[in-house]
Formats: C-alpha cells, structure tokens, sequence
DNA sequence: CGTCGGGTTGATAACTTTCAAATTTCGTGG
DNA sequence: CCACGAAATTTGAAAGTTATCAACCCGACG
C-alpha cells in the first residue's frame, strides 16, 4: 500500500506496526523535498521549527562558533529522524546541511504531536529512535574525550557501518560514504590534514580503506580493536512495553 | 503546601504550574533516597531504568571504557531530571555517580508515564527542560571538538554558573564547586595536570579562581570573551504551546 | 605521627596543527 | 574523447599543544 520508507524499515526491524500506525507512519512523509547540496535544511537560529524524515541522501547537523568555525554534531543517513527534540525549542540551536542531494520530509510540530495522540505504540517506537540518537550524541562526545586521532576515525566509520547496514546501506566489504576528508575534520575536531594522516595509517594498518567515496573495512575485527568499538550502544533491544 | 523542589523552582521561573500541576510534579519526589559518595546511583549496563530528581548535591554521568578509562558526561546539580530519555532504553547505557553527598528522588517508569498521560502541560514543560538537558550535551561537544584546554575549562564553568544561577545556588561573585581536578580532566578529555595549568592560566590571566572549592569570577566579560561563552543554549526561552 | 587524596611544578616525549606545495580526482564544456 | 579548472587529497617540515613521568607540598584524618 505505501512504498516502505527507510524510517519505517528501520523501526520494523523491532516492532511489528499495525496497518493504522503505518499508515501514520506513511502520513509524517507528506511534505517530501529535495535539498541541494549548499541549501540549508535549517539555519542556526531560525524559529519555527520542524523535525525531517530522511528518505535518500546524507545530511549532517552542525554548530558555528563565533570565530566562523563548524563543529558536526552528527551525520543524518537514510530513516534518521532528526529534530525529533528540537520541535521543542523555540529557536533552532544548530543547523543542517545536506551532504549530497537529499530528499526528506519535513514534519510540523502539530503533525508530530498529532500523530503521538492518537498511535501511542508509533510514539514510543519514534522516541525510542530518538533515544538512540542521543546515545550516539553520548559516544560522539567520548570519541572526541577519550581517543587519538587514528582511533576516533575509525570508531566514526564502525559506526556509520553500523547504522547504514539496519537500514540496507551497507555492501559486502564496506559502504558508499560521500563525506569529505573537510567534513571529517570538522566531525572529528581535527584539521583535515590530520585525519588524511590517520586514514593512511588505518590503510597502511591493513584495517580499512576509504578511497574514491567507498569504505571498505579489510581487517573488520582488528578495526574494532583498534577503535575499542563496542556495538552495545547501537543495539539496545527494541523499544520496551511494546 | 509542598515545600517547592529545585526542579520546581526552575519550572517556574519559566511557566506558571496550576495546583495540580503542582501536586503532580511533587508527588514524583516520593522515593527520595540519600547516596554517598562511593554508592552508586545507576550503574552501566543495569537494567530496569528509572530517572532521578536531584534535590541536594552534585552528581555526574559517566561512560567506561574498556580500557579502564571513564569519560565524564555531564555533571548534575540540584533540579536537575537525568534518565528522562535513559527510561527508552532496556540497559542503561551509562552510569551515574555521587560527586559529594546527592539526596534524589527515583522516578519509575510508570510514574512518569502516568504523570504525563494525567498532566500533558507539565509533561511539555519536562520534556523541555530535558531538551536543554541535549542542548548543553551538544555543547559539550563542541568544547571538545573545537576549543583548547583553558578555553574548554573556562566554558565549562561559565556554563555550571549559569546553571546553578537557575537555582540560586550561584553567590555575588561565584559559586561553590565540589569537583576535583581530575573529575574536570575526565570531563573535559585533558589530563588532570593540565586542567591544572589551565586554572592557572585562568587565575594569572586574571579572568577567574578556583581554589578551596569556590569558583570566583574575577573578570566575567572578560573571561566570557575568552571562552567563546554564548548564553543562547542556555535560555531557549521556556516550553513552547503553554 | 604517618598516610592519603588532592593540588602544584618541571622536564621530556608524544601528538596534532599550521603552512606551503604537489598531486590526483571529478565535473564540465569544447 | 580530451582539455581545463576547481575541489579534494597527499606529503613534508616546523611550530604549538597536551600527555606522561617524577617529584614535592599541604591539609585532613586516623
């Protein structure tokens, strides 16, 4: 009945929806545009804020410093939901900017809060995403805490893996990636130079390989190793009381 | 008749709660329980999660690594609601321990379900005060990402003051602060000596002290300035649709 | 009185950035 | 199909920042 989106690919690889909340589910993907790279999806500052379905193509959010540099919060891939939380602020306290071309469906406040009334098992399985979203926040912040250059690269990429393959992304070997060593920077708060420098060890390591816009991991469990990856903040068993 | 809590306090200061309102929110203070240092408020990996409503004392978030190491993620001052969103999740993807002596209130689940469901007006203003809760983890990031020690520990503290501002627990010219060294290193990804050479800094340059446990604002703008401090994170203007 | 946790300092080593320049890749128009 | 320019990647050398190691100081506490 309604082709099956990333984001519902994702949240029934948990739960079994029923027809209604797919339905609804399907219905929050009304309003779908695309997003040129270089268009802003939205601006640090801007009010009135709406959360975005992503149905193709990769985002990332990000703040601006005063001093005009950029740090990357987070990347967005396909079925990610983000601004889940900021529909509860007035102001948007980051941006997003589409990485590739992008298509997403943007979600009005009253749509969202609809939609939570009346399908209250949809609701907890969509905060339940957004739940993970901040534990990738939280490993995001050790990353940049608590590991080199070389292992916080590599622990980006493990992850990145590991989301594009729940929603079909990721190939046999590794995955098409469209980031720049420059977006890389700025996620990873290191200067491109740098993390070049750490790619071409994880090459020379024998780990992994990111050449031509492709990720390929040649030694999976020593990557792991190495970037001390532990998967369990990814798999968090499904939303509970369902 | 119910002797006001920080986290009311703070509500407040934002949004007018009716008598019910009120009565609900304390009616989720029951359960208040004291935790010693050394003791464990959640411990990583537990399951069955509840949040807690901090009254008194200072706690901190925190993620192990397998290497022993422990990454600071947030500290928790009076008011404060941590776990709303760990609630989603079946384990508990980090741990919380005392910093000095907490006395805090858990909050089940279905407590909060339940206060929610009964009190939409009150589950907003919740919501959004855990909505600045990731506000201040995005900052967080950033300070790692893209400032340099003295800037990071300075940051940090302009935004503890803030906070306790909200309680009142912020002084004329400063505010008590019960963290060592090296919980600040493991906070801020520096080594406890060069936290050390950063307050230093801090104090020769004259911007700001911490000695004896009190933080003194020596020179505000100045030290504002320094930091890159951007107070808009803080104040996103209270809850929306109230 | 001795120990222990926390704070302070100096010297050295490791890591990361910055600057400058060469090389490769990719899209576009001829 | 090739040429071209822009963007991205790669490399080297020097400078700057932060960690590590090894002491020493100090006040609290038994």
């Amino acid at each position: 009945m309604f082709p099956s989106s990333p984001l519902a690919r994702k949240i029934e690889a948990f739960v079994a929806l029923s027809e209604d909340e797919s339905a609804v589910l399907a219905g929050l993907h009304q309003r779908s545009r695309c997003f040129e790279a270089g268009r802003d999806l939205v601006r640090q500052g801007q009010s009135g804020q709406s959360a975005f379905i992503l149905a193709e193509g990769w985002s990332c959010t990000y703040k601006l410093l005063r001093n005009g540099a950029r740090h990357i919060v987070d990347f967005q891939i396909p079925g990610d939901f983000p601004g889940l939380r900021g529909v509860l602020y007035r102001k948007a306290n980051h941006g997003m900017s589409p990485v590739t071309r992008v298509r997403a469906s943007e979600v009005l406040r009253e749509e969202l809060l609809a939609a939570f009334v009346g399908t209250p098992r949809l609701a907890v399985a969509i905060l339940w995403a957004g739940a993970r979203d901040e534990a990738l926040l939280v490993e995001h912040l050790v990353r940049l805490g608590k590991r080199s250059a070389a292992q916080r690269t590599a622990h980006l990429f493990l992850e990145l893996g590991a989301r594009l393959r729940l929603v079909g992304l990721h190939g046999a070997d590794g995955f098409a990636c469209p980031l720049t060593q420059y977006l890389l920077a700025d996620a990873l708060g290191l200067s491109a130079i740098h993390v070049n420098r750490s790619l071409r060890l994880l090459r020379e390591g024998g780990m992994m390989t990111f050449q031509n816009g492709y990720v390929r991991f040649d030694d999976f469990d020593r990557l792991v190793a190495f970037a001390d990856f532990d998967t369990a903040y990814l798999h968090l068993g499904g939303p509970p009381m369902i």
